[in-house]
RNA sequence: CGGGGUGUAGCUCAGCCUGGAAGAGCGCUGCGUUCGGGUCGCAGAGGCCACAGGUUCAAAUCCUGUCACCCCGACCA
């Protein structure tokens, strides 16, 4: 019937090395970690790192085999460069410093410093710098799947987090902004057909485009309790974002004409919470003073009470490389009032003021004098700000900046990242073509990422139960698990022969159970392994007339001829994958 | 980097408080048994009790330090 998988054949499992764990290790948490290891798909070697096993390696290429697919539909070309970058490229770019830490360095023999790759903007920079010449060049994608080295600080949850893993990444190149929305647009739908092969819900959702600049940028993110990020939602116009991008409009100020300012005493009372109870007000009638080191200078925050600073919004607003709280020596050092701060008589710290804060009348306020605060603290007359901008962290229940409907949040996890990077590194990697008129010109660049393990965790976590996993067809490690009971009796060998030739026969690969145990241990672990399709070959089936044949996801149990059964897996398997790659 | 937790057999864990011969279940090997949802029996193999130092006649156990791993946070092209 479907003979498109040429080379497809069946596995002995006592040769597989599938080692299944009646137990997880204690350190395991996710669902989808747990299940990788007593599944025994993969085993772990240090912290972020793992060995695939034979098993899970299966996957891994399935993920990869869509990925191709799906790139090359979209009209990319597939390139591979080196993960081994000298250093001169990422100091060329700026990257060295911005990446600190996470880049793992190292020394050859020569003295000469490299970096492992943690990405690869520079490198295809390089290689598209030496290639791309002239606009009739344009546009073009390149993209590869290669392995990323990250020294995180904290690798997690399995699969989710590593220091070594293999991203599929792609760039384009494009003569401007707007043949760039093509290239885009391409990769973005891409991207969403991968997603939907592989059997990981998704949503497209607007991210922060960071300190390399560039323009839109979107991250494609399955929702999930085990997520590390936060997404806010509205369920109103179906605006999506993630917490540091998120829009949104706080709740109003309390209305009122401006009062005098007043210094009162507020013996032992500290925090927002504390303030606002002491003086009868409302968090949201007070002014929160919060100190930050930008790039290593003091910037004093001043926001509304009721508000968190995004410190995302405030690093792009001060245009910073780098934003983190104040520690307490430099508070001290600058004689800041910790706990009674305002931005009112600060003159030797630039003041940054979110517009809450700006917009709202007789606040309460610090009155940078221990144990005391003011009333009736009002910008413009009391205290003045060198920025004003956006940077408060939206929450559950603001109001959508498009519709107003309160907005919810979800955890997430990012499983693709699209980006449109602009020229900054074609200037800087010096990636330029002729135009008509023979002009030079910098390409304009965007570059699209997915993480192919965190794509295997996504799968389990997306697709599985209680008793295992439950492969969606495209990325299982075989399509059909064969259960054999009875090995040994010739009449089984015998039909076993026949079943493999069935499903060969159909284009179908399994994995067959022959090893020599229970009935019950085989079929807890065909439920475990999670093949889409269980075939049983036994004594009993015999005697009904064939094999018994059941789906993981559920469904009716039928004894069938091999051949009929294979059949019947073939268009199951073929239903539920519709038309196929595209 | 801050907070919390855990390191004893391949896995899950007991033993530690109160120092005195290293244990159980699962898994693994062999023999037998059983054969449709983690059979049963017998016999085995397997441990530098994370590492280092200290206290003690004696340390898995008490003390100090280090390392590793996990969780929360910070961080995350």
């Amino acid at each position: 019937m479907s003979f498109d998988r040429p080379g497809r054949v069946s596995m002995r499992m006592r040769q597989l090395l599938v080692k299944t764990l009646r137990e997880a290790p204690a350190e395991a948490e996710l669902a989808s970690h747990r299940l990788l290891l007593r599944a025994g798909l993969v085993v772990p070697l240090a912290a972020g790192l793992y060995c695939f096993t034979p098993l899970g390696w299966r996957v891994i290429r399935n993920v990869e085999r869509i990925i191709r697919e799906e790139m090359n539909a979209s009209g990319a070309l597939e390139v591979h460069l080196p993960a081994l970058h000298p250093i001169e490229l990422w100091e060329q770019s700026g990257r060295a410093a911005l990446m600190g830490q996470t880049l793992f360095r190292l020394t050859d023999r020569k003295e000469r410093e490299f970096a492992l790759g943690p990405t690869h903007e520079e490198v295809i920079s390089y290689l598209a710098s030496r290639t791309i010449q002239s606009y009739r060049d344009l546009p073009v994608t390149l993209y590869q799947i290669q392995t990323k080295f990250r020294d995180e600080p904290r690798p997690r949850g399995g699969l989710i987090r590593l220091r070594e893993f293999t991203m599929k990444d792609a760039y384009s190149f494009d003569t401007g902004w707007e043949t760039l929305d093509a290239s885009y647009d391409a990769a973005f739908a891409a991207y969403r057909r991968i997603f939907q092969r592989a059997g990981v819900p998704v949503v497209p959702v607007a991210a922060d485009s960071g300190a390399i600049g560039g323009k839109d940028s979107q991250e494609f993110v399955f929702l999930t309790d085990a997520g590390e990020d936060t997404i806010l939602l509205c369920p109103g116009c179906s605006y999506a974002a993630n917490a540091e991008k998120a829009e949104f409009v706080p709740p109003p100020p309390v209305p009122g004409e401006p009062a005098p300012l007043e210094r009162v005493h507020t013996p032992g009372k500290r925090t927002i919470a504390e303030v606002a109870a002491y003086l009868g007000v409302e968090p949201r009638q007070t002014l929160k003073a919060v100190f930050y080191r930008a790039d290593g200078n003091p910037v004093f925050v001043a926001i509304r009470g009721d508000l968190e600073v995004n410190e995302v919004k405030l690093k792009n607003a001060l245009g910073a490389r780098e934003v983190e709280p104040m520690d307490e020596a430099a508070v001290r050092e600058y004689g800041l009032v910790a706990g009674s701060a305002s931005p009112v008589g600060i003159e030797d710290i630039p003041v940054v003021a979110d517009t809450s804060a700006v917009e709202a009348v007789n606040l309460v306020g610090g009155a940078n004098v221990p144990d005391h605060h003011l009333r009736n603290v009002n910008y413009g007359r009391d205290w003045n700000a060198s920025l004003v901008a956006e940077i408060a962290l939206a929450r559950a229940g603001d109001a959508c900046r498009a519709c107003g409907t309160a907005l919810e949040t979800r955890r997430g996890i990012e499983m693709g990242h699209v980006f449109k990077l602009g020229t900054l590194y074609a200037e800087k990697m010096g990636v330029y073509y002729l135009d008509e008129s023979g002009e030079r010109r910098p390409c304009v660049m965007g570059c699209y990422g997915i993480g192919v393990e965190r794509m295997l965790a996504a799968i389990i976590e997306a697709n599985h139960d209680s008793d295992g996993i439950a492969w969606p067809w495209e990325v299982a490690p075989f399509d059909v698990h064969v259960v054999v009971i009875g090995a040994g009796e010739p009449p089984i060998a015998t039909a076993v022969a026949e079943v493999e030739a069935a499903l060969s026969a159909h284009g179908l690969e399994a994995l067959i159970d022959d090893r020599d145990d229970s009935p019950g241990i085989k079929f807890k672990d065909a439920d475990l392994l999670g093949m889409p399709a269980r075939l049983t070959v036994s004594p009993r089936s015999l005697e009904r007339g064939g094999v018994e044949l059941r789906f993981r996801r559920g469904g009716e149990t039928a004894v069938l001829p091999a051949n009929e059964a294979a059949s019947a897996i073939a268009k199951a398997r073929t239903d539920t994958l519709g038309a196929g790659p595209s």
